[in-house]
DNA sequence: TACGTTCTGTACTAAGCAGTACATATTTAG
DNA sequence: CTAAATATGTACTGCTTAGTACAGAACGTA
């Protein structure tokens, strides 16, 4: 059991032959892969392509399908979702709902990434083998929703928010919208169109 | 080539040995397969188990599998999304939106038929086979919000919206919310859940 | 009774899937 | 120079998939 990280300890000399790709690279282009097709319709075939690598190698490496998937999605968390954590520290609720919204118009709608959300695409029933890992993208997601209702509670405390608006109620409205806009962006709607509804869903916050 | 409907030209008299099955309830427990499972996600084994038939009677009655899909999605907008029709017809743009919202709860959220939009599941990218179903699934979305922009478009020249707002973007505002929630339902989320969601969408809408 | 027609069930085909055995190549340690 | 260790590429395994061939069963008609 030795805990040799990716990126290497440095002082510790490898002993056997030297790997001939990069593990970040590798895994950068399997999330690519992932986030097009979905973990069903990946193949292994298609990540191997797409990593330029053989099975073999895969597997010595990340282990198998399922692990593959998971480092992947982590990976697509801390790349591609941190503007969740920033925008959870802007100081008004409805800075936050901004910075959500055009966040997620950056990430799921740019051009040089797949559309839509992975997450929302791990999340809708497929194949058999998809369930565990549907089960634990859906824990990830309620997660950082509590963390968005945690945020306008305070938000209201702080009297930011009007004393008639639910904030669970707001938060679980907030990431609908921000999933209905994943939906539409896998299904192809272009960019101008999401940017109407996005500024149409900040026309209608509350308190604007 | 005879046009012998599902339910009999009445006169016909059937020639060989006779059907066993209802190909109504058949498809309709097909229906069922495909919206908890996607397209991909059902197997023609489960398909067939659901149906109680066999593969050679699936495919003499149905065609294949992707036909077998097609009609099931048929038989979904006509009886399933048939509030959709009924909303646009509300006298006012908000009763609209009222009646699509709650429209979905009840179709997507209820407990005698699977989570979330059928719809919704198809056009999320999983096999490869599936492809050609989902540009036809979002097509057939695509004139649905098309009929939804149409009647807000309506709803503004009747002085019904405030002249600041936008029908186009309030129409695939309106879409997103609905497709979001199907997301949430599709991932588990309790009935409560979506109708605080539902209240506060309300809540937020223009000209409330 | 015999025939044509249609449905049913068993058993199959060919292809694609995730995962692996094994021989070979390339490295460090001694 | 040899041995241990790791990576690689080819070729495979076993399984599941959609779709079908074929024999037999059940009907109307003659």
């Amino acid at each position: 059991m030795q805990a040799a990280s990716a990126t290497a300890c440095a002082g510790s000399a490898p002993r056997g032959r030297p790997r001939e790709f990069d593990p970040d690279e590798a895994l950068a282009s399997a999330l690519r892969v992932f986030w097009q097709k979905g973990y069903d319709g990946a193949s292994m075939a298609e990540l191997t392509e797409a990593m330029g690598i053989t099975k073999p190698s895969l597997y010595a490496c990340f282990g198998n399908k399922e692990a593959l998937f998971r480092k992947a999605l982590d990976l697509y968390e801390r790349d591609k979702l941190c503007y969740v954590r920033s925008a959870l520290e802007e100081p008004t609720a409805r800075l936050v709902a901004e910075r959500m919204l055009n966040g997620a118009l950056a990430t799921h709608c740019g051009d040089s990434d797949p559309q839509g959300c992975l997450g929302v695409i791990s999340t809708m029933p497929c194949g058999i083998e998809a369930e565990t890992i549907r089960a634990d993208v859906i824990a990830r997601r309620r997660s950082s929703e509590q963390a968005m209702i945690a945020r306008f509670k305070q938000a209201r405390d702080e009297g930011d928010l009007p004393d008639h608006v639910d904030p669970e109620g707001l938060a679980n409205y907030l990431t609908t919208v921000l999933q209905g806009l994943s939906v539409k962006a896998t299904s192809g709607t272009d960019r101008e169109s999401l940017k109407r509804i996005v500024q149409t869903a900040l026309a209608c916050w509350p308190c604007a």
